[in-house]
DNA sequence: GCGCGAGGCTTAGAAAATCTCAGTCTACCG
DNA sequence: CGGTAGACTGAGATTTTCTAAGCCTCGCGC
């Protein structure tokens, strides 16, 4: 009664969908199948009265009103997510655990990223390993290799390095190549 | 996997009992039985691993955790439901809709609380009437009405008017007396 | 001291919400 | 033209949430 907004599922699938503008990447961020996204941000539209979307044969393109959305809902989300981690830090969900292939780290400056403050808040914790099947083990949420490797359905980017002619390949699950988090440890890695 | 935080209905089961510091009052205002709403809290307590109340056999008390994670929480649901009242303005379901008695109008401002700036974003709309029926039935959320009344198990306050001896009663669903829309009104009438 | 009422706790089952699976449709590309 | 990608949809499975009823402790009044 106080508070009217509808339910936070489908304000994750419309988050996700819409940072995305697909929902097959929403889902696979998510973890279910693109059929619930595409219920739950229909549920999400009738329970609203707008369209948040345009649908295309391939992909989503944002309505006015998803666009005016979607930073005040992404908003909503980091100010939980901050307060949940502040009162539960065991959760620490929200920050990727990287595995990086030992190759990398030798042309990365000595025990990177351990002592960058800009990338505390996005990663929980690294590991040495180049073994992708850790990423499909949900040990790992993320790699950074020094070759491309036959990775299935999983994202990947290369990245340049500076100093160095040859690229490194930052690999996660599919859906999180895009995310705030990875993100961070790519601009970090470019500069 | 970008964001990690409980179900939303957790939080909000949470973020009523903290204001009212009693499930029973939270499950009055979220129109639910104090049993969901203890079921609720105890969830989320056990998926982040802390305690929020402590349970007395007559209320709660926060924890500290409790007294850290309320504020942010009503903060972003304060942000969701700016921004869902921004999109989808016919749901405007966080204002109140409130009943004048005619003999109380006569005792307030013409026309109030049409001009009032500070009371636009509470009030949704007014009627002149004081039937008590039409907050049962849901037609009314708030009802002023110039003498206190049989109400059964509705909350009543008195409210004194500036240059008047005799107060006036706020009478509004269980649950809702003390949140800020009923805070707000009940204030700009002390002034 | 006893009885009553208030309010939190718990359980079992009902009801509602969410998910999966499988198939349909449209658009694009080779 | 055929194949692929991705959104859409419906039925049923699964999970979450709710209700009802009873239990417990505490405080108050007689």
């Amino acid at each position: 009664m106080t508070y009217r907004f509808p339910s936070l599922n489908g304000l994750k699938a419309f988050e996700a969908a819409a940072r995305h503008l697909s929902f097959k990447a929403a889902a696979a961020e998510l973890g279910v199948t693109a059929g619930a996204v595409s219920q739950q941000v229909k549920r999400l539209e009738m329970s609203l009265g707008i369209s948040l979307f345009r649908r295309l044969p391939q992909g989503l393109l944002l309505t006015p009103e998803g666009a005016v959305y979607l930073p005040e809902v992404s908003r909503a989300f980091d100010v939980l997510t901050d307060a949940t981690e502040a009162v539960a830090p065991a959760l620490n969900g929200r920050k990727l655990s990287l595995g990086i292939d030992p190759v990398v780290a030798e042309r990365l400056p000595k025990g990177w990223p351990r002592h960058s403050k800009e990338l505390d808040p996005y990663i929980r914790e690294t590991r040495s390993t180049n073994d992708v099947e850790l990423i499909w083990s949900n040990e790992l949420d993320a790699l950074l290799l020094a070759a491309k490797t036959r990775h299935g359905a999983l994202s990947e980017r290369a990245i340049c390095l500076s100093g160095s002619a040859a690229p490194v390949y930052f690999v996660t699950r599919p859906g999180l190549a895009e995310c705030r988090q990875s993100r961070a440890i790519r601009e970090a890695l470019d500069a």
